[in-house]
DNA sequence: TTAAACCTGTACCTTTTGTTACAACTATAA
DNA sequence: TTATAGTTGTAACAAAAGGTACAGGTTTAA
């Protein structure tokens, strides 16, 4: 199975049997786009890994959103590997942006491995100082920065990330992005485009 | 030693091993109030677990604060957790409120016996996870509650811990834990006292 | 080609939050 | 007792963010 070599070499899983494990109870799947695979309030059965695709992670609040963070392959979505060890339900939504292989597997094993296998160890432990840091990251952000200067913050990075000056999405999808409402980033992108800072077209930003 | 007792009693460890470890590494000491004993940007060497006494974490920009979490007796700083396993700078601050008795650890051994030892291993994901979901928390409230909300919820959560209705802080140390100003907080617990909901004095607040 | 659904811009207004400036109050230690 | 350091209250204003309403643009699919 590629899939499994694939996600084998990104954990840099070498122990033998934590691949047959692997092996014999993961299920590779593929879900198409715009899935729910987490739910709020809902329990938790599977630890799913990315493969292929992108998933979007984030909380809401009536109409309002703020995003979490995106799972990007090879990652995993750290509020299920937290909700594994709680047997707790979710707090968070989990929906795929684009098609996306994943690898899900049975919770109770992914919490007994963490001390069966150094290596998955190793990964559920970065996992979750990585989504603890940037968790962080995004809570400072909110406590002191305008919204201004959070859409700025939020195109930078994604640019960034993206390895390209375009920002392909629409003013209500960036809203959820970052808390806030369509207006106000309609509003505040203007500013920024009379600053010279962006350039706008329909459903596109352009960081110059 | 009867602070090792404790900890050993508090985090369910049961191994010799473990116990004999902790005994040889580990530094009990006595920290007076109002000392940093992590400081942003600085490393961090030791992992410390609080066996009495009580220490607030925070983030700061310029003179605004917002509260991370108090550690309490037998937790631990989890972003000194973090620190341990990616050997980087603390994103935060930590002072203790009293004078506080903690076991200090090197963090290269906190970070092994995650691996070596079940109830450490357990201890470590407990601390992350319960540390990870208070911070979801936090900033669900950050995004979509206003002050005055925020502010109900503090002093309500507040109340609820110290099993008490008097919440004993000045109004700017109460903007420093919800990240506001001294004004804003004054301003709001007056609308909260003439909606019936406080009763407000010299440097207490009464949740009726 | 046309309807429907979604996107963008913006004027106007309200609410929330932050800032400045001052006056008065309280506790504490010299 | 009295200075002093910190606390509380508040008016007046400014800035930031949110809500309402509507006009017009773009895309897509029937």
């Amino acid at each position: 199975m590629r899939e499994f070599d694939q996600l084998f070499k990104a954990l840099n899983i070498v122990e033998e049997n934590l691949k047959e494990e692997l092996l014999n109870v993961g299920v590779l799947q593929t879900v198409s786009a715009n899935s729910l695979i987490v739910e709020k309030h809902k329990y938790i059965k599977w630890l799913a890994l990315v493969i292929h695709g992108k998933v979007r992670v984030w909380q809401e609040n009536q109409d309002r959103q703020i995003l979490l963070y995106y799972v990007n392959p090879i990652q995993t979505c750290v509020l299920s590997l937290a909700a594994i060890f709680k047997d707790c339900k979710s707090l968070i939504n989990a929906k795929t942006m684009e098609e996306t292989t994943i690898i899900k597997i049975p919770v109770r094993h992914a919490a007994e491995w963490s001390f069966t296998y150094k290596s998955w160890n190793s990964f559920t432990t970065k996992s979750f100082i990585h989504s603890y840091e940037d968790l962080l990251y995004s809570y400072k952000d909110l406590a002191f920065n305008t919204v201004n200067k959070r859409l700025l913050n939020y195109i930078q990075s994604s640019s960034r990330q993206n390895n390209s000056p375009y920002i392909k999405l629409s003013h209500s999808q960036l809203a959820k992005e970052i808390g806030t409402t369509r207006e106000v980033v309609s509003k505040t992108l203007k500013q920024l485009e009379h600053s010279g800072i962006v350039n706008l077209s329909f459903k596109q930003i352009e960081l110059l």
